[in-house]
This record gives C-alpha cells, structure tokens and sequence, in this order.
RNA sequence: GGGGAUGUAGCUCAAUCGGUUAGAGUGCCGGCCUGUCACGCCGGAGGUUGCGGGUUCAAGUCCCGUCAUCCUCGCCA
C-alpha cells in the first residue's frame, strides 16, 4: 500500500462513484475513492466494502495485494483495479453493484479513521446524544444522506415552480428589530450602538410586505427563521420557511399558486401524483367537526353536537353545561363495544382530563342491562334510542362525550379522536390530504394579559375592512394550510390600507406613540403606495420530514439543536472571552456569574 | 416554568429482595482461514454503573440533590 504523499499529484483521483459501475463496465481499468465500510479477511483473500454516497462496491485484493494492507473501518482510501463480474452463484442483489466487483491492484490510503463512536449502520438505534455530537459520522449514513438529498431535490423543486411562475427570489435581513407582538426575539447585541440590539426574524414578514409596496408582485425566498421558545420533536429554534407574498390578489390566487408549486414539487422530487384543488375548509367547521383547526381528515370518528339531546336528558351536568353555554359534544368509536375495554376506559378517562376535561362520560348501548357507562342510567329506553339516532350510533359502538366550555370541549374531543385515530389503527397509509383551512377568527382575548391578540398576526386583513361589531366575532382572511393532520404553513390576505393597520394597532392595545417607535416605517411605506397583496409560507422542515415518513424534524436538518436549544457537536451557545462581553457593552447578572462559576468549579 | 421517561463497556442492553470478581450481543485489537457480503473459528483488551451527597455491615439497585437527553403541557403573532 502507498500513502497520497508517494502519489503523482491526482493519480488517486476516482473514475467512477462507488454506486455507478455495473456489468458494462467488466473489464474496465477503474479508480474509486470512498469510506471503508465492511472489511472481510479470508486470508488468501480480502474483501472491502467502499461506501461513498452513491452506494457501496466491493473491492477484492488477493493475498499478494492485500500483504501489507492495513484497513480501519471509515479510512478512505483509493483503489485501482479492474472490473470484474461475479459468479452467478456471487451476485449480492442488497446492492445495485452487486453483479460486479474491482480486482484491486493498488490501494491508497488517503485518511485514516479513529474507530467510530457508533456503526455507520442503516439501522441504527444508537441514542440521539451520542448521534448528534459526532453527527459528522452520523450523517454520513446513508438514510441522512437520503434524507438531504430528498431535501435539497425537494427545495430545488419548489424553487423551478416559484421562478416559471414569475417569482423572484429576494433574501432580507438576518439582523433585524425586535418586534412586540409573537414569540420570543434571539436578540444580537451592538457593538456600534451601546444598549441597542437586533434581532433574529421570526419571519420576514415585515420585509416581504414592503417589498410588495416596492411593486416586487411576487417575492419568495428559503427563509430561516428564529424563535426563542422552547422546542419539540417538530420545533428548532431555528427552521426554514418558503416563504412567499404576490400582489393584487385574494386567497384563491394565492391558494392556487401554491397548489401549482405542492403538486408539481411532489411530482418531481417524489412522484406522487396529488389532485388538485385542496379541500377548503372555514375554521368554524373544522372546529366542530374534528374540534381542532388542523383536522386529519384521512379517517372519520367526526365530533356531533348533543346540546340539543342534553338539554332535554335529566342528567343535570350535562343540562348545566348547555344551560351556562357552553357545549356538550360526543364521538362514536365504531365497534368500540368490544374493541375498547373497561381498564382501557381509565386511561380515555385520564387522557380527557389531561387535556382540561372534568370527566369523560361514555355509554356502550349494547352491554347488557341497558348499556354500560356512567351515561347509562340517563340513557334508559327512549332517551337512549334518541341518542344513538342523533349520534349514529349503534349497539356494537363506544360512545364519548365531554361537557364543557366550548374551547374545552373541542380540544378534549379533537385530541381524543385522534388519540384513538392512532392506537386503534384507523389511520390509512399512503394518503396525502391536504386541506385548506380558512376563515380564522381575528382577535382572541387574553384573560390573563387583559386585551385582544391577534390570532394569525397584526398584519392580517379582516373579512370585514370597517371592523364593526365585537372583536370576537370578527374572521379574519388568515388561512392555514394543512397536511395529514400537520400544520405545514400559514398566510393571510394583509392589510394594505394604513388606516385600518392603525386600527387594529389600537385594538391590541399598541397606542399611537408605540406605533411609531415600532412600526412607524412600515405604517409610513402603507401610504405610498401599497397594493392589496397576500401571502404564505410553508415550514419546509415539517413538510420535508412528512414526505419522508418521518416524526421528527431533526433528520432532515443537518445540524440539529437539543431540547434545550444547544448543539452538541459544536458546543453551541458557549461562553466567550470578557472582552468580547464588553464590547457588545453588556454585563452578566449575579446569577448568570453564579452559574458560570459553578459549572467551571465542576469541570 | 410544570409533568413523565431514560442514564451500566465504543454502541445496544442485562444484572432476582440491597449481597461473591458488574455480564451478554455487537464493535475494536491479535491469530487462523481463497469467494465473503450479518463471513466463520480461536484468543484478548475494554467499566468513575451520568455527577454529588446520604442511609446501610454492604448500593448499579434505596433516599435527596444535580446534570444531560427524549416525549409532553404551558409557550410557539
């Protein structure tokens, strides 16, 4: 074996890819450059797996060649040789160059490798800790590299629609202003500016409407984004959006665009074949359907109002709760009479109050004595036929109810849907249900805080321009899109009028002064000139991870943060020379010098 | 900020009621082997049981604290 250094400068270079030789190329003098994946040593002879990201070849060295070679799992090396077809009784159908091999002549050894932390094994159940600290050999796994390349195959996708649809792509600022409203700003210290920060965008939202005032009708752009809340199996602090805003146009025409660019990015990175248009959905129906504003609409178990049976039914909660108006709504488990058992009635039961329920009553009809449940005694001949008959119920089924408020009640019961959706397997594989979701309500009021908060954002436009009448009945022109029961983006037709910007403004609670320290720019760019315009953006992440049949967005995103918003294989965030605190003009609190100080003591 | 789970060899796990020298598989290292592809056979190395404290004659095991990771509620316009 000879090392790089004894080499004509390029001589190792590879010919071919460790995925790309087949029988057609027996007898050809190849070089393939790649990672030791497997070594198998029969002593006369010696076979290696190379592995690159185009897949695996095996390289055999007779004994003569192999002499002095010293292979390490992960070294990467060069080989030249020849390649071979295998005997028939050989072939390896795992792999696509299963029919050949190279019979080597020479090996290089280009870098070593220390033994790895964990096998570069497809099936890995290694601990995500561990992965993600020596995520450079994690990723070097073929199903991340899978994943990256559907991503990047994906991505480009999206962009060829935007860019034939006549959008360009315009990038805004990193190093932004902190905005009041929404999640929590990253903040970055000035230097130049004592005691003033930027911040990270949340979206680019702001941006991106201006540049509709500029008259760039139709913007869109791979986005990252950043939100200081804490994280969750489908939630990075930072994530990328696609991000897009058009000019002149109402929610079909966004709509529509968007369906364009799903369908033909579907087709060409993954080809599925979507029907086109979506569903559309009011979120008033979504809620009292499926009790949440982002149904999975792949399997039924629908909620049905019983105010109306429980209003005239002797069982006094039931008859408060409508009384007091709130709701009293139920689910039908089909065959649930059966398929759902008494101890696994506590764990429901459990499940409801963990969502906010008091209790979760439910009546089986069918048990004998006039039905089981603690609904059973209220259900008694007549009361019971009429109950059935309104919840489409029969004998064989398993009846749930929650009476509450009319928010509790829909979460209890949207949640439990599709808690059972999923553990009693009535969730079809395969099915792409994508849904549109319009007709969000504007305003939700804070008990808590006091006043009124947008529920989209503040730039979204009411259905209504002169906003008359009460807060909470007004609908906003915000619109969700929605994928298999995941949220996978938002947008709204905005507010281009500066007058009813102000108004809402006012609404919230931000005053006149507030206004214009925080918004004055944009209030100001919405009077020269603003087109109608509208938008979306859609969480790349999520949709990627979804398309790839994934739970977690961490296997689509290179280098993913913990939990706790650290990385693990760069030691981010990380303290950093006083000197550098100091030029930013900031000071640590005692407390945060106290943790300093006590996690140095232990190391 | 709250709740739950986990933490033992490089990796994945086991270790009975608190009781001998903490085991297995895999990986790694050495030897043998000419057709393997989860190669096989023989041998070997490898442990601060996350960290700190406590109870006990005795702690991987029980108690308290703490750290990390995962899931989740709040939060995420």
């Amino acid at each position: 074996m000879t090392n790089t250094g004894d080499a004509q400068r390029g001589e190792w270079r590879r010919t071919h890819t460790c995925g790309e030789l087949r029988s057609e190329h027996v007898g050809q003098s190849v070089r393939l450059n790649g990672w030791v994946a497997k070594r198998r040593d029969h002593g006369g002879i010696y076979f290696v797996d190379l592995r690159d990201r185009y897949g695996i070849t095996q390289v055999v060295m007779s004994e003569a060649v192999a002499g002095d070679v010293k292979l390490s799992p992960e070294d990467v090396i060069a080989v030249h040789g020849t390649v071979a077809a295998r005997g028939a009784e050989n072939v390896n159908d795992a792999h696509e160059t299963g029919k050949i091999e190279i019979v080597v002549e020479r090996v290089e050894h280009l870098s070593s490798s220390k033994v790895p932390p964990f096998e570069l094994v497809d099936d890995l159940d290694t601990a995500i800790e561990t992965r993600l600290r020596y995520r450079f050999c994690d990723l070097r796994r073929r199903p991340l590299q899978r994943n990256l390349a559907h991503r990047s195959k994906f991505v480009n996708a999206m962009r060829r629609a935007f860019e034939d649809e006549g959008f360009l792509e315009i990038e805004t600022p990193i190093l932004s202003r902190a905005t009041p409203e929404g999640a929590r700003d990253y903040l970055v210290p000035s230097r130049v500016h004592p005691g003033e920060f930027y911040a990270l965008p949340q979206s680019p939202q702001i941006f991106k409407q201006i540049l509709m005032v500029s008259g760039f009708d139709r913007y869109y752009q791979v986005a990252r984004c950043f939100r200081d809340e804490d994280l969750r199996a489908d939630r990075q602090p930072e994530f990328t959006q696609l991000d897009m805003e058009m000019s002149f146009v109402e929610e079909e025409d966004v709509f529509a665009v968007w369906e364009k660019v799903i369908v033909r990015t579907f087709k060409e990175a993954m080809n599925v074949d979507l029907p086109i248009p979506f569903a559309r959905m009011r979120w008033s129906e979504a809620m009292e359907r499926f009790g949440i504003d982002k149904p999975d609409t792949r399997f039924g178990m629908e909620l049905v109002a019983a105010d109306e049976w429980a209003s005239q039914s002797d069982f006094q909660v039931f008859k408060s709760v409508v009384e007091s108006g709130g709701r009293v709504m139920g689910i039908v488990v089909k065959g649930g009479k059966d398929s759902v058992s008494r101890g696994q009635m506590k764990g429901l039961e459990k499940f409801a109050k963990d969502y906010g329920a008091k209790g979760l009553a439910w009546w089986k009809p069918g048990e004998e004595g006039g039905g089981a449940g603690p609904l059973a005694r209220w259900c008694e001949g007549e009361q019971g036929e009429s109950l059935k008959a309104r919840m489409g119920a029969t004998d064989d089924d398993l009846l749930l109810f929650c009476a509450d408020s009319k928010n509790t009640t829909w979460r209890v019961l949207g949640e439990l849907r599709l808690h059972l959706g999923k553990t009693l397997g009535l969730i079809p594989e395969g099915k792409w249900n994508f849904l549109w979701v319009t007709h969000f309500p504007m305003f939700e009021f804070d008990e808590a805080a006091g006043r009124w908060f947008s529920s989209h954002h503040p730039f979204t436009a009411p259905e209504d321009w002169s906003l008359s009448g009460d807060p909470a009945s007004l609908d906003s022109r915000a619109y969700d899109l929605v994928l298999n029961g995941w949220e996978l983006g938002s947008g709204s037709i905005r507010i281009h009028r500066q007058d009813v910007q102000q108004k809402i403004f006012e609404l919230l609670g931000i005053g006149a002064e507030e206004q214009k320290e925080r918004f004055g720019f944009f209030l100001d760019a919405l009077t020269y000139g603003a087109p109608p315009h509208g938008g979306f953006a859609i969480g790349l992440d999520r949709l990627v991870a979804m398309t790839l049949g994934l739970d977690n967005i961490r296997d689509v995103i290179p280098f993913p943060k913990t939990a706790s918003a650290s990385d693990l294989m760069c030691e981010a965030p990380s303290t950093v020379a006083p000197e550098q605190v100091e030029e930013v003009h900031i000071e640590l609190s005692a407390s945060a010098r106290a943790e300093l100080a006590r996690r140095a003591a232990k190391d």
